[in-house]
DNA sequence: TTTAGTGCAAAAACTTTGCAATTTA
DNA sequence: TAAATTGCAAAGTTTTTGCACTAAA
């Protein structure tokens, strides 16, 4: 399903900032912070509803968020993939399986983090 | 090396609260945040005091922080291990491999993250 | 026309910094 | 005793919230 049409089925306006966030983030090729999604946006929305429309979109499964050295980063789709970030610069590359060593060999002094996140027996259990 | 030697070693000096935020760390069995670093110490030292002491041990290798839900959570040591995080109420439990199975068949809907850092070829270049 | 969503401004939360006082070596 | 580090207070960031106005359905 479109992701607009997940917004409507949910009974969600299709807004202008929205769409805007919705278009910037099917660009990339790599997942944004707030506030580089708000500077890409030529900050002609406001900051508070790119960070209240990350949050719904987050909610509602269209974009997912990963966290990368502290700050919060986000992409459109469920598709899980992964990242490489220059501990550095903190430049981020996607890392679609069948890449990895392609992209990996560019790096050196490579660590690696993984987080799986899941619903715990007492959440479970409410 | 024990870690206050590896403090000692680089020339910092071994402070009461340095101390404090290292034995803290030591007895955890997950990663804590700056927040639950404070208030485990019973606020007995500064904040801002936290926040240096956690950016220098960072420096210096002996702590490693982890980016879980967009906060920085600290742990001691370098052998990488890994996490599972509750969607819902946070819960964080480590993952040592060996009881990767025994620890993730308490979830449920898990998804994962991975995040490679290195240092990259431009970086290496300068 | 109704209601959800936005933009603005203000508040709250989080993190960093300057500096005098304290502590370590 | 000298130098590094702390605690405090203030400043700088980042994120959230309340509310009147606007725009989507």
């Amino acid at each position: 399903m479109k992701n607009e049409n997940i917004l409507k089925a949910k009974g969600y306006k299709i807004t202008r900032p929205r769409v805007a966030v919705l278009d910037l983030l099917t660009k990339q090729t790599k997942p944004l912070s707030v506030k580089e999604i708000f500077v890409k946006l030529k900050r002609e929305h406001d900051l508070a509803s790119i960070y209240r429309i990350l949050k719904l979109l987050e909610e509602v499964e269209i974009t997912f968020a990963e966290a990368i050295g502290g700050e919060k980063y986000y992409h459109l789709g469920k598709d899980q993939h992964h990242h490489i970030v220059c501990q550095k610069c903190g430049h981020v590359e996607c890392l679609p399986c069948n890449h990895l060593f392609n992209k990996i060999k560019n790096f050196t002094n490579i660590k690696h983090q993984l987080t799986l996140t899941g619903v715990c027996n007492k959440c479970n259990n409410n």
